[in-house]
DNA sequence: CTGTTAGCGCATTCAG
DNA sequence: CTGAATGCGCTAACAG
């Protein structure tokens, strides 16, 4: 390529360019400058909204290769109407359930271009409030959450304004606010159904807090199964540690109208009593029967493997994330929530009686 | 409180104010109108930095609270020098490794008041650069990172610039940057030395993909393990499916030098072993002793319970961003970076042999 | 102790 | 098709 005097006196230009964007970040005029043209059709050029010269293009194209140059993120959200990010509250990361959905989210945030702010409650609404505020004033296009205990929590669409918000796995109480669940109650009931076919009259539901949605929907569940049945419900709740489900079911299960059967309403909880049962030497599912809710990794291969109401964590995530992304792109804010449940599968090991070699699943 | 003419005006002037405010969400100026000072002020009171007279406090106090104002972060991180934010990027999140390595970091971020973005790799070199890149792009101050696949990776100091960057669970190339890992080398070969101790002498060590630096240095530990015991070492990798797993344990274990004892790499190829087993009918720990690198929260309810190697994870995941705050906060980017390794456990169970009731852990 | 000025990097005006 | 001016909300630097 030919040098004409006026290109040399462009490449000195150039050259003064590329030291001084040298230690500090290049901006979009670093690059306009470099290029001859205004920072305009640099903005233009980069996210192609209008059209340019081809020629010109170029130009900014190969600045852009030389300096590096990254578009601040910040400013552009400052400055523009969206932060092209969005906000996941989840309750705890270390268990795997949420974990599985704060995965779908993340997976379709990218499908969207977007980034994701995530955090965690801890199951306190003070902390899930204050973590809902905090994302409010970065921006974010929109948040969604699983919500702690619905008596409590403190999440509005008066505090949300005008960002939409989805809640996942469990509701809020502002009906305003769309929502994905899961076939709590129609999943327990088949469950229990499927244990009282077994021949079970005396089934105990095993579980957490009675504070929290999904706990007291699977409930709920439970109860219609034994109630249809003509059967009495023994509900035993709050075992919230090994010590105390192992405590309380060594007195339940030597009682005079002991229980031939178990359900569980999470996998915390499936584990305290997998951990009762081994110290308490309980043959399963002879002595007692089980079944829990909520399928997780090695459910397979514990002895024996256990039959459970498998819970779609990821379509959950998936969905929560999608209806979101809808608000979000078509800025709408719904005067009324959606509410979308998802169905269950019923997976039936040998923890309930059952005698198939590799698991049977129910749809 | 008695009403003079120049309170009404100000009154007055509250409520245009307040109706102005309504709409929008107030900003700065609008807490420095109603409180009748300048913004500065507003900005000191909020930041605390500089000391300002009660009374004024408590106006521009008032004045917050009667608008609802939140500083907006996003001009605040804009304008600042901290966004107050940190990035982790993570291979997966639906494996409980990570996701309690994530739950330590998003811990520690808000013990210092921190923002978490994150993001999945899926092990790949590509989207974990992308993803580092589009954080940069965000002003993260600083990024937590478990890098994929070490010969690939393109994590380098070049790419993060000043903005401080801690790998944990594996190390990158670059020597610059800090590690946080734990004993996988040392964990492995006491482990193995263990299963020596139980007679066993044929100990094959089963695993995933040799690319990963964490599978990598088990193997060492496991070649060590052998070779000062002077046995033969009999690696299998790239057990990537439950399928696979069994195709070639059902072979080696029935050819002519069959393993007695299996040492498994991580949880994912536990999970495929303990498939493999039974499917084929295994007895364990007769047919065959069995250990793993990992320990995960059913380990002690499969059957037998499985001995293994138990890495602290929330520990790791907390020292890594502890370490990363520590560069934070004092602004310093190191020429040379740390290296830590966290002590394992071995964590004695009934897979291997060992007869206890309970677990006993080995420090 | 407090107010004024200026500008971070970008994209939405509005003119050419 | 392209460029110049303007301001988003906030805070460092400098007055007063």
């Amino acid at each position: 390529m030919k040098v004409s005097a006026g290109n040399r006196s462009q490449n000195r230009a150039k050259q003064d360019e590329l030291t001084r964007a040298a230690h500090r970040k290049p901006t979009m005029s670093d690059v306009a400058r470099l290029a001859g043209v205004g920072t305009m059709t640099v903005s233009r050029v980069l996210s192609g909204t209008v059209h340019v010269t081809a020629a010109t293009a170029q130009r900014v194209h190969t600045a852009v290769a030389q300096l590096k140059y990254r578009p601040n993120e910040l400013a552009r959200a400052f400055r523009g109407q969206h932060s092209h990010s969005i906000g996941l509250i989840i309750p705890y990361l270390y268990d795997p359930f949420f974990a599985n959905c704060a995965h779908a989210v993340t997976t379709v945030a990218r499908e969207h271009g977007y980034s994701v702010l995530i955090t965690t409650s801890g199951e306190d609404p003070e902390t899930e409030f204050a973590e809902a505020e905090q994302m409010l004033q970065r921006h974010v296009d929109g948040i969604v959450v699983i919500p702690s205990r619905f008596k409590h929590t403190r999440l509005t669409r008066a505090l949300f304004g005008r960002t939409p918000v989805v809640a996942f796995d469990r509701p809020v109480p502002d009906p305003t606010i769309d929502v994905v669940l899961v076939q709590n109650t129609a999943g327990t009931r088949r469950i229990v159904e499927h244990l009282i076919e077994h021949g079970h009259r005396r089934i105990a539901y095993v579980a957490l807090s009675r504070s929290l949605f999904t706990i007291n929907a699977r409930f709920l569940g439970y109860r219609r199964a034994m109630h249809d049945a003509g059967l009495e419900e023994d509900a035993i709740f709050d075992c919230d540690s090994e010590e105390k489900t192992t405590r309380i079911l060594k007195e339940r299960v030597s009682g005079p109208d002991a229980p031939t059967a178990l359900l569980t309403s999470n996998t915390l909880v499936t584990r305290f009593v997998l951990g009762a049962i081994a110290r308490l030497g309980l043959k399963v599912p002879n002595d007692l029967a089980f079944a829990g809710f909520d399928d997780f990794d090695l459910a397979e291969f514990t002895s024996p493997p256990l039959t459970v109401v498998r819970q779609p964590a990821l379509e959950m995530g998936r969905a929560a994330t999608s209806l979101l992304f809808d608000r979000v792109t078509r800025g709408e804010t719904p005067s009324t929530g959606n509410r979308i449940v998802l169905p269950v599968e019923i997976v039936l090991r040998r923890s309930c009686g059952c005698k198939h070699h590799n698991a049977v699943v129910i749809h």
